[in-house]
DNA sequence: CTGAAAGCGCTTACAG
DNA sequence: CTGAAAGCGCTTACAG
């Protein structure tokens, strides 16, 4: 047996702790059983009906004591305790892509707020020791009614593991690897790339450059695909429009050849990374090129620093904000949805919104 | 009676969910009592000695079963759950100080992990409906071991009622008017403040004038001591340094008044609204004066944001996410702390570090 | 060395 | 309208 309450604990003044209330303990203040209590309390679910005087009294001695449910007790009970984890799988809360990952946590705390779900915030290694391969680290989140998924490096096989036990979850970002029952709220890039080449090509480009990262995320492969469906509704040259690149190999030399060849605009992405964004920018700027008088910039995805010199440029954002309160509320569906009820769209993507910005312009003529 | 097992509950694709195998599967298929299986399985803290074929026929059927641990039911048996909750007095997350709130976060969470603990959000209201003076919001923290409280608007009364019963708690940032033993991780402004008058003076400025908020915060009134005594030190006038604003006040007219009066330096302090610093940057740039050439200028706490004109403010940073990472060792001592042993220190100051920046220069003559 | 039993704090049929 | 009882899946003294 354990020893329960009374026990140690030391609160804030070292003062010693005094037990949390529970329904038996209101259920002998307000001279109730426990059931009574919990009824009360609970919400009442199964329409019970209660004399309108015990319900007072149990509503008054849960106050004066400062009852709060156990919520670990009334997972274990009922199957829900309305929180929903967030885990994510790094050591920590990336510090670097503090821009990208914290609008995403306004809008998953904000829509869970407004639906009345606490949070819970798991992280998927804990200290230097364990990795994320730690499968005890994933199971965690059953603490929770569900839980958001959101990060780069996804542990596959404990994920599959959830979903085959029936655990609901959904990823934040689109994923391709899982099949196409995995719930996911991602970004539309597909159609917000073409946009941005469509624009180019108003502007009366025709030559382009699309600078991409070496990577496999599904993001890139999106942004890719919708350029070449964009270059190719607008007549854009699809040859040697892709370039792919880790960043050492954009320089100032290679732009202004594409200069030279008649390429007036550049397209790159925005990652984690940002080393295609930040190479391009970097080899701009070294070859003296102003834009968009020389050369047109755009950029598939938001800027990284909203204090750098391309602040201002051209593009589209991702909409972090709207998917987080997106994906808690398909999550929430999820949790309480009716298995007989027809299931909500389980694969979602949400618009980009386009930035004008200031570095796209007007082709200039084909060679300087 | 609840349904229990194999209950709907419709996971992500709507599959049926599959029971997870308990302890008692185990027991039943190792031959052995559900009690040895939880002392195989659960590190064996008590120190038992368990026959070895024991241990290996009961690893063997759990593995085949595919067991993992309910860490719902685990977390009820045993007294902790390893849950740390974090409050902030807010509708939802700060995005106005995404800035100042983030790096908080980041230390919280970077601590929490490390020690194993996960983390729990709540917010001061639900939706737009209750105020956070709702005592049933704040009250919801118990569920977690102990609680972090972050924000300027704090509903007393509720977090005495914590205190009270003993409920580990700390408040990250300073709190005056809950007494000597209220645990909290402050920035340490005093010191910090008086610095950057001491590089002010140290650079020949004899005249300056301290821009602060109405505002009664700890951080305000810290922030103001350390410039006065910094001041008194260094043989700077004190009569009229002070100046006490809304932000509309302070005009380019006003600060080509100082200057006309011998000011040479202008200091500021940082806030959520930001209203003091926008409103005298702004005033120094219409009056058409450069920094530091013209006047010096700092601000005590980082500047607003990276993007704007006075990115490279000079004056102090504040710690935030030293603090989250010491507020969360401190809250864990608190939840797991031995009531005979010396408590930790309950309230902390965290250094700020100084930032040299570009707005601070030599005094120019004392007239323009 | 192992098992029967109580208990963590709730929910939910079921019987008064 | 209310209460006694079983149960969620574990942990932990305690008794063999």
């Amino acid at each position: 047996m354990v020893s329960g309450r009374g026990g140690g604990g030391g609160g804030p003044g070292g003062r010693t702790a005094q037990a949390r209330p529970r329904q038996s303990d209101i259920a002998r203040a307000a001279g109730v059983s426990q059931t009574t209590v919990s009824l009360v309390l609970g919400g009442n679910k199964a329409g019970v009906v209660l004399a309108e005087d015990t319900k007072r009294r149990v509503l008054e001695a849960a106050e004066s004591l400062g009852y709060a449910p156990d919520p670990v007790a009334t997972r274990l009970a009922s199957a829900r305790n309305d929180m929903l984890g967030l885990f994510t799988f790094s050591a920590t809360f990336p510090t670097e892509v503090a821009h990208s990952y914290y609008p995403v946590l306004v809008g998953v705390e904000e829509e869970a707020a407004a639906l009345g779900q606490d949070l819970i915030l798991f992280t998927g290694s804990s200290g230097a020791a364990s990795r994320a391969a730690d499968p005890a680290a994933v199971r965690r989140v059953r603490v929770a009614d569900g839980c958001l998924f959101f990060g780069r490096h996804v542990p596959t096989e404990q994920i599959e593991r959830l979903a085959r036990d029936g655990y609901p979850f959904v990823y934040i970002g689109r994923r391709d690897e899982l099949g196409e029952r995995v719930p996911y709220v991602g970004a539309d890039y597909v159609p917000a790339s073409a946009e941005v080449v469509r624009r180019l090509a108003d502007l009366g480009h025709r030559r382009v450059r699309y600078v991409r990262e070496n990577d496999d995320a599904p993001a890139s492969a999106d942004r890719e695909r919708g350029v070449l469906a964009g270059a190719r509704e607008c007549g854009i040259d699809t040859d040697g429009l892709v370039v792919r690149t880790d960043g050492s190999d954009i320089t100032a030399e290679r732009v202004r050849a594409w200069r030279a060849e008649g390429v007036t605009a550049l397209v790159t992405e925005e990652t984690d990374t940002a080393a295609a964004l930040s190479a391009l920018t970097g080899a701009v700027e070294a070859a003296g090129l102003d834009c968009p008088r020389d050369v047109s910039l755009a950029v598939l995805g938001d800027p990284p620093a909203s204090g750098s010199a391309f602040a201002h440029i051209s593009g589209f954002t991702v909409p972090r904000r709207e998917m987080g309160r997106r994906a808690v509320r398909l999550l929430v569906e999820l949790v309480t949805g009716d298995p007989g009820l027809p299931a909500p769209p389980l694969q979602q993507l949400v618009p980009c919104e386009p930035v004008p910005g200031r570095t796209i312009g007007p082709a200039p003529s084909p060679a300087p």
